[in-house]
DNA sequence: CCCTGATTCGC
DNA sequence: GCGAATCAGG
């Protein structure tokens, strides 16, 4: 199967999500675990918590002899790049909304909802509260965590409500792109929300994803977080 | 063992 | 460019 623009397309978002490698691969279907993570790699998406240490880039590429195509390979001595001391600083994203939408999909950022769908909203996705848990199964992913938090959040009026499920083909700059159960599952979808202005989730998805850093003695005691938050100490 | 992503390298 | 094989950490 080739790499379709729509495939593509597919993989960057469920890789940005937060999806796993595997589940892009089964959510593609007809690709490997290592198709996509190949894949992502040349498309220039990487780096997203990754079991192996950066250290050292395993110079072990033995003698792969198990193709047994080409027998004389001649091993010049490859220069092993070295990574400059770069300071790692992904956190200024949360102010700075760079507008690197993909082609085909600014097109869909303004959707109206003429139909309200009350109270029909999918039993197994609940939205939880500050303080509850969202939790579907140990093989759930992690929505982002930020970075750097930023020490104030910004409040912002909440919209009324939106209830059609977001897919992930419908994500923009506008819309919270909190993701909703996990991908796989015929109703992922993201929140969808009016994002909270210069952030990439609406007001209350920020709440979960930005812990505000309070003064000394008003400290939040249970981060609402799942798991994995940044640790407030 | 399972999982994860990273990397290499023959194709 | 693609991805299986391999590596390495959790």
């Amino acid at each position: 199967m080739a790499w379709t623009e729509e495939r593509i397309a597919t993989l960057k978002k469920l890789w940005e999500g937060g999806a796993t490698a595997s589940q892009i691969a089964d959510e593609l279907g007809d690709v490997s675990r290592n198709a996509v993570i190949g894949k992502a790699h040349r498309l220039g998406l990487k780096s997203r918590p990754s079991p192996v240490k950066a250290g050292e880039a395993k110079g072990k590429a033995k003698a792969k002899a198990k193709v047994a195509s080409k027998p004389v390979k001649a091993a010049p001595p490859k220069p092993k790049k070295e990574a400059p001391p770069k300071p790692v600083e992904a956190a200024a994203e949360a102010e700075t909304e760079k507008p690197a939408a993909p082609k085909a999909d600014t097109a869909t950022s303004n959707k109206p909802q003429p139909t309200p769908n009350a109270g029909q909203s999918s039993p197994k996705i609940v939205s939880v509260g500050p303080g509850g848990f969202l939790r579907q199964g140990p093989g759930d992913q992690q929505p982002p965590i930020p970075p750097a938090p930023p020490r104030r959040l910004v409040p912002a009026k909440p919209s009324p409500e939106i209830a059609d499920k977001t897919s992930l083909l419908e994500l923009s700059d506008k819309v919270c792109r909190w993701p909703m159960g996990h991908p796989g599952e015929p109703d992922f979808h993201f929140c969808g929300e009016a994002v909270n202005p210069g952030f990439p989730y609406c007001v209350e998805h920020c709440g979960r994803a930005f812990q505000a850093q309070l003064p000394r003695g008003a400290r939040r005691p249970p981060p609402p977080l799942p798991f994995g938050g940044p640790r407030v100490r």
